[in-house]
RNA sequence: GGGGGAUUAGCGAAGUGGCCAAACGCGGGAGACUGUAAAUCUCUUCUCUUACGAGUUCGGUGGUUCGAAUCCAUCAUCCCCCA
């Protein structure tokens, strides 16, 4: 039934606005008619609905790539629904899905308080803590017994498993494919039955799992869920979706400075991409667009707005400013930063006052090997005072306050 | 249970007794250009050494040899085929 039919005018403009907003972005909806039925039943009963979001509990560094899912999740708690943030410590503690890594160590109890608590930290930089829901799968699996465990698994075929991307491929290729992995996509798809899930957001990677909840729920006599499926998010290469192990990331917790920067290594083509799911920018999305198409908005601008809004997001406005005015000095006028940080040359390095170049760029860090540090001066990437030097030998004379630099971004203040 | 194959630097991949610190590609670093975008060009890419040079690498261990990434034995891991 259509529960469009009992709104008033106002409720069904409601509708319209919360419709809009959160089908934007979105890489597919499962099935969308649902969900607008289930925004319907909210309004008019004035229940909030219950959006799930699943969290793997062994790598606790948020990315922006993970933000993309969660600033979809804002949007709902500014429509007044309540977010249940999932923590897979169950699945955690069993060890990894894939397994094909190196075998990833189970985590103990106090892995996963210790890695969720880092989580909400992060996370309620963008959540709104009074309308989410901390909730742990263990409580839920943990007590299942074997039988009910074989009556969960008796629910799903192994030619509907075998339907996902991931098994399919590895199926054909003849790659191994462990029974328990199949257990997986169960254990997400059940925790959708416990917590009575009205709808689960995830990448486009998880639309098996995320479908999988739905048909349990409907196993178990619940109302099914309706899916929300994000687009992964391209890391600073273009190419790969963001992740820490390809390095290719920009992390929330990280310094103004660097996220400033990274930000502003975005390729071109992603960066109204970046804007429309990775910020808490709604409007104007359109004029920017048309601006850079018609060239009078430069796109450098674009990104230096784009940079600030990370940097605000994350660390306030102050700091956003300072890594602006950072990066302005430092890499479109080329001069020293403002604040450098010191390194004070331990004295048994030094000799009369001079001091090996390549010593120097070791005991300072600056460079990870002799080899590597005179490659570099001789590359011509080594400056000291804004004067380039390119003998590897060379010796210097240190004085208080010199400036070292290496590469464009590396810079320390000598103290002696 | 039987048979076959693989394992080389961050990754991919050549190399099948000395000319191998190991081709090439990617990735990384530096320089030029620039908007720390893209594209392009140059150099560089185990460590130590001011230099000359030296040391440690080719899954682990132990051998053969004047000499091994290359041959032998053994162990480990992964993959394929048959049952």
């Amino acid at each position: 039934m259509d529960k469009r039919d009992k709104l008033n005018s106002e409720q069904l403009e409601e509708l319209s606005r919360q419709l809009e907003t959160l089908t934007r972005g979105t890489a597919e909806i499962v099935p969308e008619e649902q969900l607008a039925n289930k925004l319907a039943g909210s309004i008019a009963s004035g229940v909030p609905l219950k959006i799930k979001l699943g969290l793997d509990p062994s790598a606790p560094d948020i990315h922006v790539g993970h933000t993309v899912v969660l600033h979809k999740l804002r949007q709902f708690q500014q429509f007044g629904h309540r977010v249940q943030l999932l923590i897979g410590d169950f699945t955690g503690r069993i060890g990894d899905p894939t397994g094909k890594s190196e075998t990833r160590k189970q985590l103990t109890e106090e892995d996963v308080q210790r890695n969720a608590a880092t989580y909400k930290e992060q996370i309620f930089k963008i959540l709104d803590p009074d309308r989410t829901e901390v909730v742990y799968n263990s409580e839920w699996l943990a007590p299942m017994t074997f039988a009910d465990v074989v009556s969960l698994a008796a629910k799903v075929t192994v030619a509907r498993m075998l339907e996902r991307d991931d098994f399919t491929k590895r199926y054909a290729s003849g790659q191994p494919i462990s029974i328990h992995e199949f257990f997986y996509p169960l254990m997400q798809g059940y925790d959708s039955v416990a917590l009575e899930t009205d709808v689960e957001l995830g990448g486009t990677d998880q639309k098996f799992n995320l479908l999988m909840g739905r048909m349990l729920q409907k196993e178990y006599g619940k109302e099914t869920q309706a899916a929300i499926m994000m687009p992964l998010l391209e890391g600073l290469d273009g190419v790969q979706k963001m992740s820490k192990s390809l390095g290719n990331y920009i992390g929330i917790n990280e310094e103004p400075k660097e996220i400033y920067g990274k930000a502003m290594s975005v390729p071109d083509e992603l960066m109204l991409k970046y804007y429309e799911l990775s910020t808490d920018i709604n409007e104007g999305l359109a004029e920017l667009k048309r601006g850079l198409a018609d060239g009078s908005v430069h796109p450098r601008d674009a990104k230096m707005k784009l940079a600030f809004t990370f940097v605000r997001m994350y660390h306030g406005e102050e700091a956003a400013k300072e890594a602006e005015h950072h990066f302005v000095t430092v890499f479109q006028q080329r001069s020293l930063p403002d604040e450098i940080e010191e390194f004070e040359i331990p004295a048994a390095e030094i000799d009369n006052g001079s001091i090996r170049l390549v010593k120097l760029l070791l005991a300072s860090r600056l460079q990870p090997s002799g080899a590597e540090a005179r490659r570099t001066i001789q590359g011509g990437g080594v400056k000291i005072n804004e004067e380039k030097i390119t003998d590897p030998n060379a010796v210097i004379s240190v004085n208080n306050g010199d400036i070292v630099q290496v590469g464009k971004r590396k810079f320390i203040r000598l103290k002696v």
